[in-house]
DNA sequence: ATATTATCCGGACCGTAGTCCGTTTAGTAT
DNA sequence: ATACTAAACGGACTACGGTCCGGATAATAT
């Protein structure tokens, strides 16, 4: 119904029009093995697209014809990681795949979503930044549907989309990554949190 | 108690050592006095730090000293009508002031800062973005502190300082304006959303 | 008035994301 | 093998935020 795609990240690989060329294939594995070498060395925010092209020995026009922007080449190392992600709840064992009730789903999602941004979340981090608009990449928008569907099964009373937005905003990584680093939160303590604001929010007013 | 500063946003006044020179404060006015005619005719998003520098007749440098950086600025611009909104929370009438109950406070709170984004919401954006920690801005830690200040006279059972972050990350200017500009919600659907919201969150838990 | 000094000024300079376009090359048809 | 073409390449270029430092200037002391 609301299964968009398992993979909605670019993967630098234009989708139109037959395969790409040889020789682009190539820079393109160049590329992403110097970004991770980069990442490794200096973070992600350490990366710059310059110190990309020089590393991986291509143009600069030929990192930005791969990735469209800095945004989408860290989309494009997030991707497995996230269809991943995206393959657990959709799929997955319960609790936070299909089969347990809605708001045990719920709570699931969100203690995953907790673990994968601390994991990942200075990719994340940039991949949001910068980009026009986060909220209408593919990844958040299944979120979005994902959780706002959860809602909906779980009876909500009440503005389901909008609900679904507040309650993506609690998981917002820079969000999360402030809480952890510099205030220190456990992610026990974030999950814990979450818990309590899902279960809030899906009882019935009065 | 928690009463930090009415006023906490640099207004491009050094705050050491003396009075400004005269031609500091000359150019200090020159600088917001073009900067607001920039956001008149380019929009705030369109304003940049030469464009400025230029039409207020001053070198770059100038601006930067005044501002320290363009979120700064943006925060200047702000400032008055930030002032008078923390007037109104911390000091006005019920409900949004004190003597009304918590719960209803918290919705006033919401209302009001919902008003607030949508009439300077790109301003707002702006002195976000790029901002090395949104978070740490004292506007912001001053919204969160009364957050939980209403939470905990609320009598609730969970962890404030979470919850007030959950609940501030509704209020996000990008958030508001994304939910109101590209998806069409009415401000009075997201006054009621958050109405929901609020109220779910300071039932107890059973 | 003159000298002194702390502050301020200006604009050249830097790093970075993203664009543009003349040149090269991989694939294909003959 | 050769010619052709669409795609990809590369790196100079632009726009922008932000820094730096030698020179100018306002306030003050004499």
């Amino acid at each position: 119904m609301f299964l968009v795609s398992l993979i909605p990240i670019r993967s630098g690989t234009p989708s139109g029009s037959g395969p790409e060329r040889s020789d682009a294939a190539r820079n393109r594995e160049l590329l992403l093995c110097a970004a991770r070498q980069l990442i490794e060395e200096c973070g992600a925010d350490g990366l710059t697209m310059d110190k990309l092209a020089e590393r991986a020995g291509v143009g600069k026009g030929t990192v930005f014809r791969r990735f469209g922007s800095r945004a989408g080449l860290m989309m494009t190392l997030l991707s497995d990681s996230e269809a991943e992600f995206q393959g657990r709840f959709m799929f997955g064992p319960p609790p936070l795949g299909p089969g347990a009730p809605p708001l045990e789903r719920l709570i699931a999602f969100g203690a995953g979503r907790i673990g994968y941004v601390l994991e990942y979340g200075d990719l994340a981090r940039a991949a949001d930044h910068s980009v026009y608009n986060r909220f209408e990449v593919p990844a958040a928008v299944l979120w979005h549907r994902h959780i706002e569907y959860l809602l909906r099964e779980a009876g909500l009373d009440a503005d389901p989309w909008l609900m679904a937005m507040s309650l993506s905003a609690t998981l917002d990584p820079e969000r999360l990554l402030y809480a952890v680093r510099v205030q220190g939160v456990s992610p026990e303590r974030l999950e814990e949190s979450w818990r309590q604001l899902v279960t809030r929010v899906v009882r019935p007013a009065e």
